[in-house]
Parts: structure tokens; sequence; C-alpha cells
DNA sequence: GATTGTTGCATTGTATACAATAATACCAAA
DNA sequence: TTTGGTATTATTGTATACAATGCAACAATC
């Protein structure tokens, strides 16, 4: 993404470049597409049954969303995530989403904050079961919550691009029951403080929980993630 | 841009594609269109010699990098920038300065903290004639050499991003000989932290500074900027 | 045998033709 | 005059044809 994308959210879902977008952009977050891979124009256009040039447009937004390198007169590769991005991603994230919770402290509504708590609530009962799909899906959702309530599109975006960016790496890595446990109780710290209104226990909540999980991470081996492969 | 364009750093110069793109970018930035303006296809097209589609492309990622909105079957605008806009990057980038400049201590080479202190010395005589041309010019390097001193590329792209997103509305506030001064000095307390590596300090500071801007940009009227349009 | 040149193929880059859509102008009816 | 609809036109969306490029296999030369 380019980075104020605060635009098309919708990427157009109805035209042919919008569905071909989305569709690899699914594809590679979703593994379907390894890394390195090379993705044919005219391949990718059969299997959507549409022609080259919507295929070449989402090419030409999935580079700038940085999921694939497009080397001119070469070809498109699915671009890989070094153990250098995701650290400095995770250091990125960790002040812009202390940033975010200060902010959500003066704008969450009460639906929000509502569903933040029921969040909370059922991913201690998935938590407890080594439920980790389901933790998975509620923790990017309290995250997705927390941008929304910070009230920027500016930091909404940008933020979501970088969880969906390093959700390729992280399902390999939050899968204890006692990491699960310990995020959701940070997840409430950080809900009770935006509750309470206190913008810079927020922010310091929010800031620790995702240093917490690059630290776990490490610990439960980043690098042996990639090796495995 | 979209987030982590940590690719195409040369965003191929010679494909007609890149070329297209470099160049409305530009004039987009320079405000030789302005905002909400209408960008017709054909007529860029021919304006530089090339036929709808490289143009086409071009815009795709124009779009991606938030200067152009594209509405679909109507027509791709030059968007604007709303004080809200300007307001949230100045806050994301005091964070990432900060930690830009703390990563910076570990890792700018001899050569970089050197033209660091040359930028100084020269924008010292320069603020203090009026000289706000070379001001923003040495300014831009200033915060250039420490994005490229913290030897992130992501973080270094982000910045740079953001940096020149908001140059657009930065110049028209950037000129009093005193603020001119004052930044300068600014940067001076920022080097030297560098140079005594002392991470914690740099942070502070430049997350500081850009404060410091930000506050002088609204004291001397962001939104006049606007309505004086 | 190693190196270099050449040829053919696969793939991307660009231009253009055609289809779909949206804005505008115009005309007719109330 | 206003309103409604229709035709026209301008513009974007998509498909496809052709050009340029890169790569690999093979042949020729040393």
């Amino acid at each position: 993404m380019s980075v104020y994308d605060v635009k098309n959210e919708v990427t157009d879902k109805y035209s042919l470049r919008g569905r071909v977008f989305n569709k690899v952009r699914e594809d590679i977050l979703s593994g379907k597409y390894k890394e390195n891979e090379e993705l044919k124009e005219i391949a990718i256009g059969e299997e959507l049954g549409v022609s080259r040039t919507p295929v070449r447009e989402a090419f030409r937004q999935l580079e700038l969303e940085g999921l694939i390198k497009i080397i001119p007169n070469k070809g498109a590769y699915v671009t890989g995530i070094t153990v250098e991005d995701v650290k400095d991603i995770y250091m990125i994230r960790s002040r812009l989403e202390g940033l975010c919770a200060s902010w959500a402290c003066e704008h969450i509504t009460p639906e929000q904050l509502e569903e933040m708590e029921e969040n909370i609530y059922l991913a201690k009962f998935h938590a407890e079961r080594g439920h980790f799909e389901q933790m998975s899906e509620l923790d990017s959702r309290f995250h997705e919550l927390m941008y929304e309530a910070c009230d920027s599109k500016m930091l909404e975006h940008l933020l979501r691009d970088f969880h969906q960016y390093v959700q390729r790496v992280r399902r390999k890595t939050l899968s204890t029951i006692e990491r699960s446990l310990a995020s959701n109780a940070e997840h409430q710290a950080i809900m009770e403080a935006i509750k309470s209104n206190d913008p810079k226990r927020a922010d310091e909540l929010a800031t620790l929980h995702i240093h917490n999980a690059y630290d776990n991470m490490v610990k439960n081996g980043l690098k042996e993630a990639y090796s495995n492969e």
C-alpha cells in the first residue's frame, strides 16, 4: 500500500482489475503463492477469465503494496519478508499502535467499546481451550477495532496494512496457550485504559503489547519459521 | 505509495510507465495540477507522447500513493490534503522520526555524520539571511540523511513518503527567520545526540522537533494556507 | 572442452480497437 | 417554463495485436 491509501477502501470490487487485485493479494497472504514464485500475466488472467490488461494494472498496485516485485521485461515475483523487515515493522507498529490507542480514548464509540469487551470475553474462552484459529481471528479483530476507533483514516490505513503484512508470518508464532492468555490480558488492560479515557496509559500499554508480541515471536523462533520452509 | 514500497526505488526510469508516473507525481507535488483537477488519460498521454496504457498503469500507482483518486468509469482527480491529514501525518512522523533518530545512533556512517554537520553549518548561514529556498532544500536533505542513517529500508521509505507528501503544504509555512534558526538549532541538537550515540536523547529531540514544526505551522496559519487559494 | 554467437521461444511493454459507462445537450410534452 | 426522456459525445474499461526484451538451447569457433 502505498502509504496513504485513504481512498479506494473498497478497491472497486466490481471492476475486473479490482477483482484480480483482491484475489492475487489474498492468495499471496494466504500462502498459495510462495515466496519468489513468478506470477505470469497470462496464467493469472486465464485463471480468472480476464485479459492481461486488468492483470497488469493489478500487478502495478500489488507492487506498490509491497507484495510483489516487478522486474522490468522479466516478470513479477512474490516478495519475501526478511527477519529485518519483521523486526522493523514491529518496532514501527509499537509506536503507532500507542498513538492509535491514545487517540482512541477520545474517539471511540460506545458500540466499538462494547464490541471490544465482547471480543476480550470470547477470546478468554478460546484461549483457555487452545483454539488458535479463533484466537488469531479475534486478535485481528481487536486491533482492527482500535484502528477504527482512533478516527484517523491515515493511521487506520497504515496500521491495517502493516498488520496484514506481518500476518503472513504471525500465524506460525502465536500459538501457545500462555501467550494467548497473556495477549488477551494485555488487550483487556488497553481496553480499560481507553474506557477510562486515559490516553497516556493506553499509549504505554499498547506500545508494550506490540513489544511483547515481538519478543514472544523471537522466543518462539522467528528464524526457524523461515528455515523450516 | 503504498506502505512498504521497499522495492522499485528507481521506479524504472526508463519504462514509459515509470516516466509517466514520475512526471505526473512531480506535477502534482509541485502544484502544476491543482486539487480536484481531473486528469485525462488521453491528454496526459499526448503530452508525453505515449498511449493510454502506460498512463493508466501509472494512474493506478498514483492512486495507491494517495495522490489521485480514481472514480470508476468517471475519471482521475488530484486529491486534496485536509487539515486533519496534515495533523495526522505530523503526529505519526513525530513518533517515527524519533525511532529513526535512535536507530541512526547505531548505524550512521562517518560520511553521513560529516554531511550532517556541513548541512547544519551551511543552513545557519542561509537562515540568518532569510534564504528560504535554500533552507527548504537543506531541511529536506537533513531529514533525508537521517532516514538513510537509520539503516532500515522500511522506515526510510515510509518517512520519505510522508515527508514528500506534506511538502506540498510545508513550503508555505516554514518561512520566518526565527523558525529557520530554531529549526536548525534543533537539527544540531539531534545530530549531537546521534554523534554521542545517545539513542534515547536523539529519540526525544527528533520527536520534539517535529512537534515544534507542527506547532509553528499551526501558528503561522495552516488553515489560511488553504483558504488563500 | 570452454567460450562465444545465434536462433527461437516465452514473456512483458506498448499501442490501438472496441465495449461500457457517464455526462451533456436537446427536444417534446405537460 | 419545467420536466422527462432520448440521443450524442466524451471518457474510461477491457481485449487483443504487435514490438521489444530476456532467456535458454544449441551451434560454431578457438
